[in-house]
DNA sequence: CATCAGTATTCATTTCAAAACATACTGAAT
DNA sequence: ATTCAGTATGTTTTGAAATGAATACTGATG
């Protein structure tokens, strides 16, 4: 392959736990779509997400991570809602900070990219 | 989140076009299966796949690459077959040297993996 | 104690990509 | 000129995942 043409790598990153995938971009967007809006219903709205779907992330990840990343409001004024804890917090941060790593990596890896 | 439970970072690697995504483990595998088999068909076969998934694999990676990965016969003795060209074999070897390499850097990250 | 908006949960419906099926086409070899 | 196995390509089926719709539950607040 001569080059005319570019390619460029692409890297997706996420983390695993003993069951399986646990926390990818997905969950992440999830997570902070919670945090700007306050609710699960509002978060799911705004990506254009089923209501369920989202509530079974929300779901699968606090139940496989150490603690609860989110914290879910029963009832009360405006009927609850759902906002981040602090391990939510963190786990936005820290998932940020390594994929950013790893991309840079592999962007320095596309200069081996001749084929 | 304490440190009683063990997560680990997955990448997923794949070269990208202009067009779109153009190579990732799973066109890499049928290419394998190609250069093992001799035939779109058989490889497809030992993939479990369906013949006309893979063929039309073959063809996307045909068009996207500077020159083709696959050269078919068509018809003859046999009735044809598929074999790698030099461009195929040396996108194999490209593909998972980037790959391993980027997946060395991501496991050395693990460490960065405190929530 | 009725309201209200969000959570929790079940069930039916849709969507859409992969698979399955069907059918021509190719050309060396006999 | 028939056979044969693989390529080429259109059409139909199917199955899983996402969505949508429906319903009960929660509890602070007025």
């Amino acid at each position: 392959m001569p080059e005319n043409k570019k390619y460029n790598i692409e890297v997706r990153v996420w983390i695993e736990e003993t069951e399986g995938a646990f926390l990818g971009i997905g969950k992440i967007w999830l997570l902070e779509n919670i945090r700007k809006t306050g609710s699960i219903t509002n978060a799911a709205k705004e990506m254009k997400m089923a209501y369920r779907q989202a509530w079974q992330l929300v779901e699968e990840m606090n139940q496989r991570a150490e603690k609860p990343l989110v914290e879910k409001l029963l009832g009360g004024k405006g009927g609850g809602g759902a906002k981040l804890t602090e391990a939510g917090e963190k786990a936005i941060a820290v998932f940020y900070e390594i994929e950013k790593r790893i991309k840079e990596f592999a962007q320095k890896e596309t200069q081996n990219l001749k084929f």
